[in-house]
DNA sequence: CCTTTTGTGTTGCATATGCAACGGAAATCA
DNA sequence: TGATTTCCGTTGCATATGCAACACAAAAGG
């Protein structure tokens, strides 16, 4: 594994990671693409970071509409620690999009202070901080999203985060059409009349997932 | 302050909180119900933590609805780090619900490594983290929430969360029901009339906030 | 105490949205 | 290449939900 390139391992020595991580008895998964992690055999009491690849969380209701509620991406978070409960009365799934290695790091471990070498562990501790920090700033942008009421509003709120993304008032939508309404948790089809009504009203210009704001 | 009932402080001697909070320029704000707090004035690059008393985040839209993002308890964290960023395009606003003691901690404070006594700076990171992972939990939940695609299924949702918190089929709303609509971001009337519903259809009884689960 | 504000339940109406179904395009795969 | 699957846009229909308005209850405030 090559620590230096990764956020988590920022500021510690190659040799202390490898130490740290024999020592926490954590753990790396590597996921092909379409492969489903349940959530009881590794998120029990683990807090989870994406190394690598893309991580989506989604949720099936009892009438088979899904609902995306996280997508994870390289060198983010997730697992139980910080993420959604297993008490959840619904089937809450954790699909790899992109094939991924993922670290699993125990929560005890993270939480006991270690006796020896407190250094590189509580620079890792503070590493983990920021990346919560991240996880916190995207799933409240998440809340303002799904906030929102209408499907143009919707869909307005998401565009807006997506210029400030690329920095442009010209982007592509980076998910399929059927994904972006499983991302809104709305219904695709009313999605496709609606971005063809906010065409229509000069709100935007659509051409396939190439989206322009105008006004 | 009693720095010893502070979940942030915890294992740390009140002598050396003093101390650090001193040195990181940190600052706490006594708030009445009802003030507000302006985004810029404290949160521009502070985490706050609420020592006691009850914040409400919420998003009033141009037609004048209002959206609870979040409700913020006591020993709970918010602020710009962990929290709505600046740049959204709608107005954002965090008002005292309880009267409440705020505590603000200046984000480089945090992160810069500092050079004396690292001992009980690391212990704060590490409580930092157990807050963080905290409202990461219950943004996750509020995702989850959120994404549920019907006034009934938010509903049901909300109950059952209820009752696992208090452990019984029967609890009370702690909110007002006006509260409670903004906080599902639907319409006050049509979740009454939903209300109405599930009584009929028996899938709960209701007394006003008294709620039962039935079946 | 009276006054004012806020909360609550109700209902008629308009419509936004979900749903099902279909055909064609595009992509994947063998 | 041909076969299969996924993706996409469209539309008719039913209805869930937002909206406005009202009356009354409850709470707050002076």
């Amino acid at each position: 594994m090559n620590f230096s390139k990764i956020p988590l391992f920022e500021n510690i020595a190659a040799s202390e990671c490898s130490r740290m991580l024999d020592c926490f008895h954590s753990y790396t998964l590597l996921l092909k693409a379409d492969q489903e992690i349940t959530i009881q055999d590794h998120f029990k009491d683990c807090v989870a970071v994406t190394l690598s690849g893309s991580v989506e969380i989604s949720r099936i209701d009892i009438n088979g509409r899904k609902s995306i509620l996280e997508i994870i991406g390289e060198n983010e978070m997730f697992g139980r620690l910080c993420s959604f409960s297993p008490e959840e009365y619904d089937t809450v799934i954790a699909k790899c999009i992109l094939p991924a290695e993922i670290l699993f790091l125990p929560n005890d471990q993270i939480e006991k202070q270690c006796s020896n070498a407190c250094q590189c562990h509580s620079r890792l501790i503070s590493n983990l901080l920021e990346l919560m920090s991240k996880k916190t700033n995207s799933l409240s942008s998440r809340v303002n999203l799904l906030s929102q009421r209408t499907i143009r509003e919707k869909l307005t709120h998401y565009f807006y985060q997506l210029a400030a993304a690329s920095g442009s008032n010209s982007f592509r939508i980076p998910y399929s059409m059927t994904t972006l309404a499983d991302y809104l948790c709305i219904d695709r089809s009313a999605m496709t009349r609606e971005l063809k009504n906010m065409k229509e009203a000069g709100i935007i210009d659509a051409h396939g997932r190439n989206i322009s704001l105008l006004q």
